[in-house]
DNA sequence: AACTATTCATAAAG
DNA sequence: TCTTTATGAATAGTT
């Protein structure tokens, strides 16, 4: 009666799992140990984390503690440390570049919106140009004063609160005709809790008709 | 020779350590398995993720496939999902879909009123030519002109192609070969770690269908 | 940071 | 997907 029942656990090489049905089942196991382990450092450390992954069926999965709203928030919009030493001044740049490109984003719709306003503005570009020789900051970078980076990153961070505001306002105004209380849906995780709410992608599978936002 | 150096690894309950080195210790130790344990999950199935964490000193740690940026923008902007037929998830739809709707009112609202500003632009033309403050992007957004917006887009997108152009040097200067996938250590080095490897990218990438967010 | 006994995660199979 | 099993891996506690 000497069997196998089973090999057990065997070591695996990484690299893509062709089988797909081996991989559809390694990709579940994983995500869940993930999350798991995710949720563990959260309330051991008590830090704030979030894990975002697309199956291979291109269904979104997340965690997030306290959710992935905040902590993504958090992580794109996080302010300039005081620091300056060496390695600390290239994160500050790609960081700046980031903040940028957020900016980017919402100017370059704006402007898409507002073009036939640009004859109009042509006008005031002639008035400006007379009286303004200052435009250091479309230099080279390596050539900005940390005084003017300072100066250029503060009105960067003041445009992007201006913006803000003014979106945040319009929210308030829009959530109080909202008839629904908050509910954490997709990417709620809330807790201290063992194990995470698993609350993933969406019921069926996707193609939306959207609302051709951005 | 029978010794005990070491009563080996001992079960602990999931809650938040109290002493502060332990913390610092198991904070260390788990985030580096989750990373890997998430570049494994990458490789093996193919899939995109992206993981955030701060540190109990509020420094930022991230892990993406293939960069943070991309998955993050991919999750925020994915599709609205298919209507269901359950009432319960009909809700939480309904919801989803009325956030979209409420953000692209905002968005709308937004316009209208930027556009709004068009018709008061005399007024800050005559009050530029008088030759104002040099530092009229500081002034909250609706006042601000479509000329400047523009030109302030203009400005953003220079400084953000010399931040680019420099990051670019600093990164093939100190590609150091690795075999790892981006990882990011945000605020500082971190050291041995091999999948704390600094990598500071950004990553152009679209996939062109995103609608709503959330 | 290194070491090890132990717990935990999980590959393979049903 | 859930369960079982045997192992491979991660890690808690110690030095």
């Amino acid at each position: 009666m000497a069997r196998k029942p089973s090999l057990g656990r065997r070591k695996i090489k990484i690299a893509k799992i062709e089988n797909k049905n081996h991989l559809q089942v390694t990709f579940s196991k994983r995500k869940s140990g993930l999350f798991k382990k995710a949720s563990e450092l959260c309330t051991l450390c008590g830090v704030e984390a979030a894990f975002v992954v697309f199956s291979p069926a291109e269904k979104a999965f997340s965690f997030g503690h306290p959710d992935v709203d905040s902590v993504v928030n958090r992580f794109l919009s996080r302010d300039v440390p005081p620091q300056t030493t060496n390695g600390a001044l290239q994160l500050v740049e790609a960081r700046r570049n980031a903040n940028v490109r957020e900016l980017n984003m919402q100017l370059t719709q704006l402007l898409n919106q507002l073009e036939a306003e640009k004859k109009r503005g042509e006008a005031l570009e002639e008035a400006m140009k007379a009286g303004q020789s200052e435009r250091w900051w479309e230099a080279p970078i390596e050539e900005l004063s940390v005084k003017q980076l300072e100066q250029l990153h503060a009105s960067l961070q003041e445009l992007r609160k201006n913006v803000g505001k003014q979106a945040e306002r319009l929210m308030i105004e829009s959530a109080m005709a909202s008839p629904y209380m908050p509910v954490n849906e997709v990417t709620g995780f809330a807790g201290n809790n063992p194990y995470e709410l698993l609350v993933t992608g969406f019921g069926g599978h996707a193609h939306g008709h959207g609302n051709g936002l951005f």
